[in-house]
DNA sequence: TGATAGAATTTCGTATACTATTATCGCTCC
DNA sequence: GGAGCGATAATAGTATACGAAATTCTATCA
């Protein structure tokens, strides 16, 4: 049974991951205390967690932020996701199971249909639940843990950054190419395939940031 | 300033990392809150954080045990430390300053003194701050945060399965390797060096491993 | 003698209440 | 008029207390 942490903690998470609460945005434990109706301790654990996962920040005594994202930090989180997920690729080419390779195949076609209806926002959440299902594929417990805490800060700068339906098309048609290499039963071109998809990825953000000047 | 959780949370971890608490050991949080002097609430917070660690597992009303060490996980976690040590190593390179390069050359020093010594106990320790420094000078905080991450797992696990002085000795050397790239500026000379150091050390792993058959 | 049901104990989960630290606002002095 | 200092308010941190859930022990019955 999910204790009232446990839900302060997934619903603040997904309102920061949503973007509903926006960097910089100050926290008051005692309002959320009240607004979802309990005393100070499960919301306190709850903030705390967000806190271990980077999620907010907090000085003692003197309150509780969303955290920032540092766009010169998603750079590193692209990288580390580039190396984990060709690992994740080819690990996942050697065990993936076929009710694994059913609802990849499934995600896919949920994702083109939305692409149809011109449907971009709910493209994320599709996204991370590829990449989530290619990870437990992979067979390692870690793989998975890694994959959700790095897909969890991408999905935040997505907030700030929406990928345009292009790119989106893009992202689609790279997990075809790592599904096919998945097929094959192929571990390299697995690996290459999912490293290309995520250095693809980083390509479209790095673009954007260079506008900023760096 | 440091809270009574912050304190509790770093005792207990460390408590953990060392082996002082045993895999599978039974935590009462009212005994820590009474060895602590201080309340359940700080005691608690410490608990929950390392649950998200993954170092503590806890079930409703029915005790908070300290996390087993499953064997066949760790095989992931030498295989995630593989891909981002090579990305760490290669980026230290374009990075690295004198005062990182001289700390580095120090803990080699002190690792290589120790030896002599015939002193193991302390190696673990330095060989964490190794990877620590190397991480840090890659200048992504996720890579120093990951490498944190996995090298705790890796600690715990070395408890049960403790190196002895021939592997700790080929440690140093692949250090050495690593440095002397990071010297000449060879980006895929590092990279490499790293991977086949974390690569090496999960040799010995499985090496110990397959006398279980498994 | 072994299994099962129920009670007692253990232990976590949460609310309320209080303390300590920090931030902010206003006043005074330069 | 601006800067620095002090009082007040706001807010996180912690203690105490209570309730709920699960485990364990014991007693009884087959």
């Amino acid at each position: 049974m999910k204790s009232k942490a446990d839900l302060a903690y997934e619903s603040l998470r997904s309102a920061i991951a949503q973007g509903n609460l926006r960097p910089g945005e100050r926290i008051n434990m005692e309002e959320l205390a009240r607004s979802f109706g309990v005393s100070k301790i499960p919301i306190r654990e709850a903030v705390k967690r967000l806190e271990a996962d980077g999620l907010l920040v907090s000085r003692v005594h003197a309150g509780v932020t969303v955290a920032g994202i540092d766009v010169r930090e998603m750079r590193g989180v692209f990288l580390a996701r580039e190396v984990i997920e060709a690992l994740i690729a080819g690990l996942a080419v050697q065990r993936v199971d076929d009710r694994q390779l059913a609802e990849l195949h499934g995600i896919q076609q949920e994702m083109r249909d939305l692409l149809e209806q011109g449907d971009t926002a709910e493209m994320a959440e599709l996204n991370s639940r590829f990449h989530r299902v290619l990870a437990e594929a992979a067979g390692y417990r870690i793989l998975r843990d890694l994959t959700e805490q790095l897909l969890l800060t991408i999905r935040r700068y997505r907030i700030t950054a929406p990928l345009g339906e292009r790119n989106w098309r893009s992202v689609v048609d790279e997990h075809d190419t790592i599904m096919a290499a998945l097929h094959r039963r192929d571990p390299r071109a697995a690996a290459a395939a999912a490293r290309a998809h995520i250095g693809s990825q980083a390509a479209h953000e790095v673009e954007d940031e260079a506008e900023d000047g760096g």
